[in-house]
Formats: C-alpha cells, sequence, structure tokens
DNA sequence: ATCGACGTTGTTTCC
DNA sequence: GGGAAACAACGTCGA
C-alpha cells in the first residue's frame, strides 16, 4: 500500500505516534511510504508573514528531519502549494491507501483539515490525524470541564488533576519503509532536496537578514532539554518570576523554538522533568516551576482551541473589547507601530528586546510582557493584534495559541484585569541589569552611554551625548512622550474601556434576563 | 447580596 | 542593598 504521512509540526522521529501509524501501515511487498512538507506560499513564504530567520530555523528543521529520516531508509519530500490541493493531489495521483498526520487544534487548522477530508472522501484513503503536539487532549479537558476551558491556572490545575497522567513518549523507530524514487505531482511544485533560504530570494526572502545563531532539528532539541536538565537545582528550583530578562544567555530553557515546531515532545520533556523531580526531597511548583510552564501551555491551547475568534478582539466571546488604535486606519499608530517593531521607538529597554526580536528571533517572557505592556495599555494604546502579529512574523517559537493568550493577558484583555499594574519602560531592567549591558548589547547606538543615563539617554547632556558618540534625536530617536504623561491618560482609558464592558456584558447578559423576569 | 481572598511575574518610597 | 508598605483599586469565586 501507498502510505503518505503528512509533517506539519511534529517534526521529529522520537514520539511521533502518527508517524508510527504510518510505518505500522507500510506491511507487505509493494508498501512505500511518503514522508511529505508542504510550504504554503500564503504562510510558510510569504516575507510579510515571516521572518527570514523564522523560515530559516524551519528550513534548517526540515533538513535536520530529512537527515534523519535518511538515515532510516527513507526521506522528506518537500513540495510547495496550497496544502488544501496539494495533499489531495499527491494522495489521487499516488493512489495512496492511508494518510497520516497529527492532529493540529487551531481553528483555522481545523477548517483546512476538514476541506482537504472532504475533497478525499470519494477516494479509497483512509486518513488518521492524531494528537502529538500537547500532553492532554483538549477534546477531554473540555467534556470534564462542561464544554468550557478554564480561564486561570488554577483552575487548569484542578482540571488536570482530574485528567490522568499524560502519556508516556513512543518508541522512536528503528528503520522505516522504503519512498518511491519520484514522487507524481502534476502541479505540485517538489524539491530535489530541502531547500534553503537562498531558493527563495524572488519571493522577497534576503538571506543578509538571516541573523539568529541557533542549531535546529530534533537532535539539538533533544540535547537542549538533556543539558538544561541535567542541572538539577537550576530544575528544582526554577521559578519563571525569578529567571532573568536581561541576562545575556537565556536564563530558561529556551526550548520554545523546538517545542513549537515539535522538534522536541512535549511528551518527552514531560516525562524527563518527571524524573528529575522523583529524584529530589523538594522541588517548586506550578504556576512558576518548569512543569507549570508546560501547563501554561497546554491552557493555551485548550483555550486556544474552544474560543471563537481567538486571534482577534471583536467576536472574540472572552475579550475585552477595548477602543485601541489600529494602525491601518490611523498613520500615527502606524509609524508608532513602526518604530515599535524596528527598534527606534525612543526607550532604551523597550527597543532592545525588539533589536533582540528581530535579531535573534527570542526574548525572555518577560521582555515579552515590557514590549507587549508597551504597544498597548502601557503606552502606545495600540491594538494588541498588530503586536502579535509582529510577535509571529519574529519569533522561532511562535505559536498562534500562546501568542494570542499572551496578548489577550498583557493588554488586560482577558485573563488578567489588574491594568493599573504596568511595566515601566525605564525602571523595569533596572533591577536585572543596572549598568545596562543588555542594552549596550542590542542598541549598540548607546553603548558608551554612562549607566547614569542608559535608561533615559535623552536626560544626558550634550557634552556627554558628544562625548559618547551618540546624540539624541539624530543617532538615537527621542522617545515619542513622557511615559508617565502617557501611562496616566492611558489608565484613565482602561477604566473607562473596564466599565463599558462591565454595562454591556450585564446588558445583554444574564442579569437583563433576570430583571426581565422579575 | 456582600465581603474577603485570590489572581504566575508593578512601581515607588521608605527604612 | 534588601525588604516591606503604600500606591490605587481590576474581575472572579466562594462562603
Amino acid at each position: 500500500m501507498q502510505v503518505i504521512h503528512w509533517f506539519r509540526h511534529g517534526l521529529r522521529l522520537h514520539d511521533n505516534p502518527s508517524l508510527l501509524n504510518a510505518v505500522k501501515k507500510c506491511t507487505g511487498e509493494d508498501a512505500s511510504l511518503i514522508n511529505v512538507y508542504v510550504l504554503d506560499p500564503k504562510f510558510d513564504l510569504n516575507p510579510n508573514k515571516l521572518s527570514e530567520n523564522r523560515l530559516w530555523f524551519l528550513l534548517e528543521t526540515l533538513r535536520c528531519l530529512d537527515d534523519k529520516l535518511r538515515d532510516k531508509g527513507s526521506k522528506l519530500f518537500v513540495c510547495m502549494g496550497n496544502p488544501e490541493t496539494v495533499i489531495p493531489t499527491l494522495v489521487k495521483v499516488n493512489k495512496a491507501g492511508f494518510l497520516t498526520y497529527e492532529r493540529q487544534t487551531e481553528p483555522h487548522n481545523v477548517a483546512r483539515d476538514r476541506k482537504i477530508k472532504d475533497a478525499l472522501q470519494n477516494e479509497s484513503v483512509e486518513v488518521e490525524a492524531v494528537l502529538g503536539h500537547t500532553l492532554f487532549n483538549p477534546d477531554h479537558l473540555l467534556k470534564l470541564n462542561g464544554g468550557k476551558p478554564t480561564l486561570n491556572m488554577t483552575g487548569f490545575q484542578t482540571l488536570v488533576s482530574k485528567a490522568g497522567a499524560p502519556k508516556k513518549p513512543k518508541e522512536t523507530p528503528d528503520s522505516l519503509p522504503p519512498f518511491p524514487k519520484s514522487i507524481q505531482s502534476p502541479g505540485v511544485k517538489v524539491f530535489d532536496d530541502v531547500p534553503s533560504l537562498a531558493d527563495f530570494k524572488d519571493l522577497g526572502f534576503d538571506e543578509k537578514n538571516k541573523t539568529c545563531v541557533i542549531n535546529a532539528g530534533e537532535d539539538s532539541a533533544i540535547k537542549t532539554m538533556e543539558a538544561f536538565l541535567k542541572q538539577t537545582n537550576r530544575v528544582l528550583s526554577f521559578e519563571k518570576p525569578q529567571t532573568n530578562p536581561t541576562s545575556l544567555e537565556p536564563d530558561t530553557t529556551a526550548l520554545s523554538p523546538f517545542m513549537s515546531n515539535g522538534s522536541l515532545s512535549c511528551r518527552l520533556f514531560y516525562w524527563n522533568l518527571m524524573d528529575v523531580y522523583a529524584g529530589a526531597k523538594k522541588h517548586s511548583t506550578p504556576p512558576v516551576s518548569l512543569e507549570g510552564q508546560l501547563l501554561w501551555r497546554e491552557m493555551s491551547h485548550l483555550i486556544g482551541y474552544s474560543t471563537p475568534n481567538f486571534g482577534q478582539m471583536v467576536g472574540n466571546p472572552i475579550c475585552r473589547q477595548i477602543p485601541w488604535k489600529e494602525p491601518t486606519e490611523d498613520k500615527e499608530a502606524k509609524k508608532m507601530l513602526d518604530r515599535w517593531e524596528n527598534g527606534k521607538i525612543g526607550f532604551p529597554a523597550v527597543d532592545a528586546v525588539m533589536n533582540q526580536l528581530t535579531t535573534q528571533g527570542w526574548m525572555h517572557h518577560l521582555a515579552r510582557h515590557l514590549a507587549a505592556c508597551f504597544l498597548t495599555r502601557g503606552d502606545l494604546w495600540i491594538t494588541w493584534e498588530a503586536g502579535a502579529a509582529v510577535f509571529e512574523k519574529h519569533l522561532l517559537d511562535a505559536d498562534w495559541n500562546i501568542n494570542n493568550f499572551s496578548w489577550h493577558w498583557l493588554s488586560c484583555s482577558a485573563f488578567f484585569h489588574q491594568f493599573f499594574r504596568c511595566y515601566s519602560p525605564i525602571a523595569f531592567f533596572k533591577k536585572t541589569d543596572p549598568h545596562g549591558a543588555f542594552i549596550r548589547k542590542h542598541v549598540p547606538e548607546l553603548a558608551k552611554m554612562p549607566d547614569k543615563f542608559i535608561y533615559e539617554p535623552w536626560l544626558a547632556p550634550r557634552a556627554t551625548q558628544e562625548a559618547c558618540k551618540c546624540i539624541i534625536g539624530k543617532d538615537y530617536p527621542n522617545p515619542p512622550f513622557d511615559h508617565s504623561v502617557a501611562l496616566k491618560e492611558n489608565l484613565g482609558k482602561m477604566k473607562e474601556a473596564f466599565a463599558a464592558n462591565k454595562e454591556a456584558k450585564s446588558d445583554g447578559g444574564p442579569k437583563a434576563k433576570k430583571s426581565k423576569k422579575g
């Protein structure tokens, strides 16, 4: 039988249940397996949606996957096109009897997979999708919780305690079935080898912008995980809020890029972590522990799966409706958004983390908080949707569920409501980086600025600016406003928005019905 | 209905 | 320098 395994995420050989399903079906003399990845020009190959760093990381992960597949007697066919047409075409012309892929739960991916299944319903192909990207089955969790997701970690922990232990990781296949010499693919571009960034120059990707330095692929993922887990004290005492956002090397595990594309299995990480916990007298606990970090990931996936329009404000039932500035309609807001994205807003801490994002494709969690709070409720009053798009474009660990979850949180649109707790672009990093080493690294213009002015260079006297070869307003921008003034104004606007939402809720909600009855 | 405790991770001031 | 309290005060949940 001809079997096709479609890799989407789950870019690994270890703990890959749907790949194992494909392998199991490959019995008999004529059985063969086509492993395929489809690059979608609308998403993966769109330079407006994906930075060079992100595309490079994806291609490099695919190259590592292909290497590993070849070691086991298989290979990866990389195609280009819309999966909604590519996959049905490949199934039909290659007369595949079995199609496997790892299930995705984001509504847009669910809709795409539904269309593909529909397109294949008259074919004699069996389609099997298996969960492999999360610890728990979201359908199971929803059922246990009366059809609704939990919206805070305490509730989620209670829910998880009823769900039973996550599955143990599956074995890695010793060998893989043979593959056809070439695959039939009318109208579909198939690359001979996994393409590189240079192959997409014509689409607008510039190799010069590939600046991130990271080893991709599942071997690196496992190596990174094992190196971290070996540091027993660090693992046992891990508390996320205590980790340092201004550390020049990641103070956290930095496993997220591997986790998001599935070159590392979250179940492997979970159970390896449990082994470390098992050998210890005591360890930190959720929500701040390493286990807690996995639970946050789980909860955001559950919410993303079960909340309509979770990627936007309008039509999203858990999202507070706030009159943000829309860069698509407001020229000044667009200008500010661009300055924010490009590290030219004039507040060194914000510019430093945004520059880290665009050059490394990664930021510490708290750095993301600072940047997100600044864009939305703290300073610029710009819609979180615009910020989420920027993060999604640049972050190697981009994950639709987690990204939207975090932007809801930081903008006080859902989950977190204490809008008077606000990050200061001047004060926040001083706690961990009083001399501004992080700023100096990521905003080189300010490298020679004295400590006294590193977070507020506009206060430096002209002579100081000249001495350190950084004239504010010329070599490095002036901030567009006084933070404390903007903050005060925004706090007032938040208060208004909260009141308006409360009113809207009681108008259409159960309270109104009650008063009608009574 | 009302109140108090709680919610992963704020800032400033004062000792 | 570290730690505690003041600052101003959100929604949600359960007693």
